[in-house]
DNA sequence: CAGGTGACTCTTT
DNA sequence: GAAAGAGCCACCT
């Protein structure tokens, strides 16, 4: 059967960008501009919002770890839906990440340098 | 091929 | 700091 049908078909469309969050350390989160540069798709980071928005959970990807970037190497979730923004931000506590009082994440502490 | 859409980002008002 | 505009890429109809 191929009830995983669509999923494949996604997993083969964001595989790029999926590869690259799966390396994302745990305590550690990533732009979608840097995901999309990182993903060999600079400039895409739209596109790295709509693989992460499509992302099958059969996948087991840590997608809460790809925040939208805000200012001065701030990071800020972007989810429009209220509820999942909420999930994202407690499963990044979870993992050790602060949120400042303005809800915004110091990428200078938290993001992630790939060597 | 053209138009519409979006978990983006930057600049300007 | 919020709101609006413009530029960007990738996917769908």
């Amino acid at each position: 059967m191929s009830e995983d049908s669509e999923a494949e078909h996604i997993a083969k469309l964001y595989g790029d960008f999926y590869d690259v969050v799966r390396r994302i350390p745990k305590g550690r989160v990533l732009t979608y501009g840097q995901l999309a540069e990182l993903a060999g798709r600079p400039g895409a980071a739209r596109a790295a919002g709509a693989a992460m928005r499509c992302a099958p959970e059969t996948l087991g990807l840590p997608w809460q770890r790809v925040i939208g970037k805000k200012s001065k190497g701030q990071g800020r979730v972007s989810i429009h839906d209220p509820i999942g923004g909420a999930i994202q931000r407690q499963l990044l506590e979870s993992e050790g990440v602060e949120f400042t009082e303005a809800g915004g994440v110091p990428l200078g502490v938290f993001g992630w340098l790939p060597e």
